[in-house]
DNA sequence: GAGCATTTGTTCCTTATTTCACAAATGCTT
DNA sequence: AAGCATTTGTGAAATAAGGAACAAATGCTC
């Protein structure tokens, strides 16, 4: 009588909605690999992540596995999808066809995961009437309008950071739910516009920190324990 | 008596680290705008960021606001750079040449924070030896001896999903101690070598399921507020 | 088909993070 | 220079996430 989470009740938690998506890489894989069952214990294993934490993440999406067997990889990796909502097509939108607009334009995984850019856009007006891959770049000014036709859900914003929030805004306009923002900007949103920021120098700077800390923290002692 | 926090003792929280690299570009902009004192409840206002967990990430890297007044903008940001180790001039090598790679080398952030690019690897025949911006595109396999000489610390890892492990191994053969991996692949790596992983199609993944969890929470009414 | 070795789903406990709330500190005003 | 309006830094409370442990479930062995 567990109703708890068999129908998207409680809301997944951030953080093992980010598991959930490696999981789903790591299931992709096994398949790759014809490897047809996987135990809790086994993914730890291979991935680090603690047997107990994958068995619980789970629990958010639904029941997958088998006591004294595991999961079916198969089977495991269409649920994660269909909870993804990965099996349907989506309809992106790029705005920006700088050098890492481009670059994402032609990254194979978005067609993998039905994931179908329908139009790109930039404001350069030496670049608009382009062909980029298989998409002719339109002016970002007619996005708005563009998208009232199309009906895109989600956006990848690399646009430079000055013109982020304007362009943000324009999105919104177009009736955009979901952005994922590569401007490093804050972006002032209405709360129901979902955004995931990515910031490779943000990340650069994480990293320098703790190379940094470790230098400060064990200078003295070369004890390397654990 | 306080010495909780001067000098790097107790480990920054990770999620801490994450805001701060925020903090520090929300400060540049505002330097940028000329504003000299900022309060953390307009901090607040500004970037959604709660007031109390600014101040409270702050003190893990020290004391810097004047109570009654704020903080200083130029000072503050001075600080989290020297703490992040963003006033050092430090090297970093990439490793994949590809779209990817080559948009990421053309980011004008990289000078900005003292990240120097020392070095571009491929394995490539067709790329070994042009130029890459101001680099010139050596072959993957040399990268262990060349780094010996370079002594970078940090590396990017934009190489294709099936090569990232190999690669990985051979940049901690060649002395690196962090690295950005933007290869959809879980590296197995020694403790002591920081990793931060990048992927899009993740962070489009979260989108999605965001997007499609809100059509099942509240399909029913179609109230939305605020 | 009973017993055994596994392995899940889940409860309970621990640890970490966020938020609250307020004393101490600052500078401004009179 | 005393009072006042701010705003910080920080303990204490609340919330969230992570991990250990175990009963229930499964299939395999004999």
């Amino acid at each position: 009588m567990a109703m708890n989470s068999q129908n998207g009740k409680d809301p997944v938690p951030i953080p093992t909605l980010e598991r959930v998506t490696t999981y789903l890489r790591f299931l992709l894989d096994l398949e790759q690999s014809q490897i047809d069952t996987i135990s809790s214990a086994e993914v730890e294993r291979q991935t680090g992540i603690n047997a107990a934490q994958f068995r619980k993440d789970l629990t958010h999406l639904g029941q997958f596995g088998k006591p004294g067997v595991g999961y079916n990889v198969a089977e495991l990796q269409a649920q994660i999808t269909r909870v993804l909502r990965m099996d349907h097509e989506q309809k992106v939108i790029l705005v920006g066809a700088g050098n890492l607009g481009s670059a994402l334009v032609g990254y194979p995984g978005l067609q993998e995961h039905r994931l179908s850019l329908v139009a790109v856009f930039d404001n350069n007006l030496s670049k608009i009437g382009r062909p980029l891959w298989n998409l002719e770049i339109q002016d970002t000014a007619t996005l708005t309008e563009v998208n009232k036709v199309l009906g895109a859900q989600i956006a990848i914003l690399a646009v430079p950071a000055p013109a982020a929030q304007k362009v943000a805004d324009q999105l919104v306009e177009a009736g955009i739910r979901a952005i994922l923002n590569f401007a490093p900007v804050i972006l002032k949103l209405p709360r129901n516009v979902y955004v995931r920021n990515v910031s490779f120098l943000q990340e650069l700077a994480v990293l320098s920190y703790q190379l940094a800390s470790e230098s400060l923290n064990a200078p003295l002692k070369k004890q390397e324990k654990e």
